[in-house]
DNA sequence: CCATATTGCTTGTGCACGCAACTATTGGGG
DNA sequence: CCCCAATAGTTGCGTGCACAAGCAATATGG
């Protein structure tokens, strides 16, 4: 939040803040009451799921979902912790590890993203208009120049 | 972040997801280095700023600023440790407690509020045009109800 | 080749937050 | 008046994350 006088346009700012924490806190607390599922988590198995052969290095991954490496680490700890994610030994460096989605991994996930999805739809992207959506994509991109959007 | 193929639109829920994320993140470390200060903390001194008195119960603040009342309890204990805020007993409701600026909080508080809003400007509402505040305060409002856009 | 720097990940530690349980105060029926 | 449900806030505890340091494997320069 900022402070914000009527003329200096920081009520989209406070907007945008506040539309975020209230739509995280519900997808996410919808989430893990419906599949015992983080939102974080649900991210790693976004990322994996498009990812070829459904694996990447821990640093690509850490990068995706904008997670330190150490982050990353105890997330992924957990993943494996619940068969939903298995740590592979990089063979052409042995120092790097993937992080692959198990076959229970993808089963949870596609159920985990049905329900999740459909929240994200109802919440907003169904209340945005095909204008509004292209608006938002360009803002998006013009906002972070390294997006690459999909 | 959500499955995406190019047709399912879900591509600007994903850039918000992620401007979010990379803007709180940028605009966090810029405050904590400039002025030692958490965005959490900022919050709880706009809301005070703007507020009569610039005091406001505890209960009223952790719903300005969308914490629990355990979370916001901690917060003021630091901000208090800090000499920023005081907590002044309510006379007419023994239960209820203020949280109120102290004179060090608004000193410190415009001088963060400077620098802050100087980077939320560039980041944020500088690029967006006239129309794409409009559209984005239209969209806010209709994401969120209870909202009341300033 | 060996010493050194760099890279990739994990571990030690600390902090901020939420949930559930608790205390204190209030206000409304008997 | 007194009791008790409701309300305001705080505290115990667990969790998830970041930062800094550490360890293993790979480049790089003499």
């Amino acid at each position: 939040m900022t402070t914000s006088s009527p003329a200096t346009r920081l009520g989209s700012w406070r907007g945008f803040l506040r539309v975020h924490a209230s739509l995280i806190r519900d997808l996410g607390a919808e989430l893990e009451a419906s599949e015992g599922m983080t939102i974080s988590a649900f991210d790693v198995l976004v990322q994996l799921a498009e990812a070829p052969k459904q694996r990447l290095r821990m640093a690509e991954l850490a990068d995706a979902v904008l997670l330190t490496p150490s982050g990353l680490t105890r997330l992924v700890d957990r993943l494996v912790g619940e068969g939903l994610v298995e740590r592979i030994k990089c063979e052409d460096d042995g120092r790097s590890t993937y992080a692959a989605m198990t076959r229970e991994g993808r089963r949870r996930f596609r159920a985990a993203s049905r329900r999740h999805v459909a929240g994200v739809r109802t919440r907003f992207v169904d209340q945005l208009t095909p204008a509004e959506h292209d608006a938002l994509d360009a803002l998006w991109a013009r906002l972070l120049p390294q997006w690459k959007a999909r």
